[in-house]
DNA sequence: CGCTTTTGACCCGCGC
DNA sequence: GCGCGGGTCAAAAGCG
C-alpha cells in the first residue's frame, strides 16, 4: 500500500462512516447556494474527479455537496420499469443545458428508462482508518476462515453460528466509497452492474430500510447500500464500496469503446457525472461535442495520476485520465 | 435447478 | 459490562 492510499485513508478519518445525515437533508434555497460553491470548486483546476475519488479535496467541501442535488435525466434506469421522475431536485445552471445523450458521443442512442435523477454524489475516500479496517479484517478474516470450517467441520456441529476463531491476518483496508443521491421511486436502480442483494437493515430514525448489495461477479468484491432519506423520501441514496475488477456487463455487451452504448445505463451514468462534475466540459457539449473525453485534454494536469477503480467511475475516470494529452 | 431475495441471528465497535 | 447500531451471514423461501 502505498502512502498515497495511507493519506487517502486518513483523509476519510474526517469522513462520518455514514452518509446519511448529508444526504437527509432536503435540497432547499440554502442547498443551491453549496451546490453552486461545489460547481466552482469542481470546475477549479485544483479540484478534479480524480482529486474527489482519490481523497485528495477538502471533504469539508465535499460533504457540503451532500446537501445538494441537481439532476441528469438518465442516470439509473429503474430495476422493475417503475415510475419515470425527472424533475429536478434543485435547479442549476447546468442541469437543464445539458445535451447528453446515451449514446456516448454521437447523440443517436435511446435514451434509457429513466426514472430518476442523479441528484448528487460524492466520494467517501478509503476506510475508516482504525476501526473501520479492523472491522473489515476481522469480517474478511472470518469469511475465509468459515470456507475452511466448511470443509474441516463437515458433518461437525452445524446448529450453532459458529463461534469463530480468531487469527491475525492481512489487514484489509476499508473500501473507498462513492455515494449518490438520485431521485426515485424505486429503490434498486439498475447502474450496468448485476448484484445480489445480502441484507437489510432498518435504519435508526428513519423508516426505510437500508439494503445491502454486492456485486455477483466472482471476484468482485464492490459492495453498495441504498438507502432512501428518511426526509425526502423520493431520494435514494446509493453508496458503492469498494472497486469493481470487471468492467460493467452492460458494457462488455454493448461495445469495447469506453464511452460507446452499452444497452443499459452505464455510458448515459458517465456522461452525465462526468458532465455535471464538470459544467466547462457539459457547456461544450451544446456546442455538438458529446464525448467527454474530447474534453480531457483542456484539464488540468491530475495531482493523482494513480486512480483507483471505483465501479461506476472505472468507466468514467479513466476515459478522464487516459486520454489526457501528455 | 440455479439464482436472488428475505430475514433473523450473529459479530463487532463504540458510547455510556 | 451492557446496550445499541451498523454490517454481514446463511438458511429458507421465492422466482423464472
Amino acid at each position: 500500500m502505498s502512502g498515497e492510499k495511507r493519506e487517502l485513508y486518513h483523509h476519510e478519518h474526517h469522513f462520518h462512516d455514514d452518509l446519511s445525515p448529508f444526504f437527509s437533508q432536503r435540497p432547499g434555497p440554502g442547498a443551491l447556494q453549496e451546490l453552486q460553491g461545489f460547481h466552482l470548486q469542481a470546475a477549479s483546476p485544483y479540484i478534479s474527479f480524480t482529486d474527489y475519488l482519490s481523497g485528495s479535496s477538502d471533504y469539508g467541501l465535499l460533504t457540503k455537496t451532500f446537501d445538494t442535488s441537481y439532476s441528469s435525466p438518465e442516470l439509473f434506469a429503474p430495476r422493475d420499469g417503475g415510475l419515470v421522475k425527472r424533475e429536478l431536485v434543485a435547479d442549476t445552471n447546468i442541469g437543464p443545458n445539458l445535451n447528453v445523450s446515451a449514446g456516448g458521443g454521437d447523440g443517436s442512442t435511446t435514451p434509457l428508462t429513466p426514472n430518476s435523477s442523479f441528484s448528487s454524489s460524492s466520494t467517501e475516500a478509503a476506510g475508516e482508518e482504525d476501526s473501520g479496517r479492523c472491522k473489515k479484517d476481522r469480517q474478511k478474516v472470518v469469511e475465509e476462515e468459515k470456507q475452511q470450517l466448511k470443509g474441516s467441520e463437515e458433518g461437525g456441529d452445524k446448529s450453532k453460528k459458529v463461534s469463530r476463531p480468531r487469527k491475525k491476518a492481512e489487514k484489509r483496508q476499508r473500501q473507498p466509497r462513492f455515494a449518490f443521491m438520485t431521485k426515485s421511486e424505486v429503490d434498486h436502480l439498475e447502474d450496468g452492474y448485476r448484484w445480489r442483494k445480502y441484507g437489510q437493515k432498518a435504519v435508526k430514525n428513519s423508516p426505510y430500510p437500508r439494503s445491502y448489495y454486492r456485486c455477483t461477479t466472482q471476484k468482485c468484491s464492490v459492495k453498495k447500500r441504498v438507502e432512501r432519506s428518511y426526509e425526502d423520501p423520493t431520494i435514494v441514496i446509493t453508496t458503492y464500496e469498494g472497486q469493481h475488477t470487471h468492467q460493467s456487463p452492460a458494457t462488455i455487451r454493448g461495445s469495447t469503446h469506453i464511452l460507446a452504448p452499452p444497452p443499459t445505463v452505464p455510458t448515459s451514468f458517465r456522461q452525465d457525472f462526468l458532465m455535471h462534475q464538470m459544467p466547462q466540459l457539459s457547456a461544450r457539449s451544446q456546442q455538438g461535442e458529446a464525448n467527454p473525453s474530447m474534453y480531457l485534454p483542456t484539464l488540468p494536469p491530475l495531482q493523482h495520476p494513480q486512480f483507483p477503480d471505483y465501479g461506476l467511475l472505472q468507466d468514467i475516470v479513466p476515459a478522464f485520465i487516459h486520454n489526457k494529452q501528455p
